[in-house]
DNA sequence: ATGGTTGTCCTACAA
């Protein structure tokens, strides 16, 4: 099973990137973040036409998370259970005996901010709701864009970025906790080639310059990193006109 | 140098 991560920003922009990338990459499950559309207006037609049932956690201009997948997806959840949110940032099923949860952490803005303070809340109330969900699911899987760059090697210039939001030691710590719940960085568990990032500003051309993060994650269970084969980023819809400034994470799982 | 670009939606705001 071939399962992914794309931040779209704006499903409704990037609609014929993704159908070009499900045509040829395949994935058995997508999560998607920013998809920037309430419910009544996701084009599931589209997406069902490539394949696809779908569920999604909508929201008007902002957020939005959605999840692909060829098979049934079912028991679905919205939100962190417990949290009140206003913000579409979770959603979460069954794609066979597999959890799959596909997150779209808050950005934070800048260290010390509101938003920042709410980043840090939110993520340890995910990590309260997943350690109930690694209980009753063994077989876990979480993806999505955490904006978090883990380690210096997640970032190009960690001189540069050093105690700026993305890469602050509070929220690199919060991550942690999560990952120390019982999940393994898929991304890490294979040799991978320098300079490997998932996000790039539009500005400045800094996804030509190689000027990025590495800030979309596919976390595993033990029971699932056992099974794990592969994981990449696939870079090639960043090179694309009009592209996502996220590029998609691919992750294979034996059956 | 606090720059620059994109998406949503109309004027800023978020990223």
């Amino acid at each position: 099973m071939k399962i992914a991560t794309w931040n779209v920003n704006s499903l409704k922009v990037r609609l014929p990137h993704l159908e070009a990338w499900l045509a040829r990459v395949s994935p058995d499950v997508v999560c998607l973040q920013e998809t920037k559309c309430e419910d009544a207006k996701f084009p599931g037609a589209e997406i069902e036409a490539m394949g696809y049932r779908w569920v999604h956690n909508g929201q008007k201009t902002y957020n939005g998370v959605a999840i692909l997948a060829k098979p049934e997806c079912g028991n679905v959840g919205r939100g962190i259970p417990e949290f009140a949110d206003e913000q579409s940032r979770v959603i979460a099923g069954d794609v066979g005996d597999t959890r799959i949860v596909c997150v779209y952490v808050p950005n934070g803005q800048s260290v010390g901010s509101d938003k920042y303070e709410y980043k840090l809340r939110w993520l340890e109330a995910l990590r309260g709701w997943l350690a109930a969900e690694l209980a009753a699911h063994p077989k876990l899987a979480v993806l999505g864009d955490f904006n978090i760059a883990p380690e210096a090697r997640d970032v190009h210039d960690p001189l540069a970025w050093e105690g700026q939001v993305l890469v602050s030691d509070a929220e690199r710590a919060a991550l942690k906790r999560l990952i120390d719940l019982g999940f393994a960085d898929a991304f890490r568990l294979f040799e991978q080639p320098e300079k490997s990032f998932t996000w790039w500003d539009y500005r400045m051309n800094a996804f030509k310059r190689k000027m990025g993060l590495r800030i979309d994650h596919v976390l595993l269970s033990d029971a699932l990193a056992k099974g794990c084969t592969a994981c990449a980023v696939d870079v090639e819809p960043r090179k694309l006109e009009r592209p996502s400034d996220h590029a998609p994470v691919t992750c294979d799982l034996t059956p």
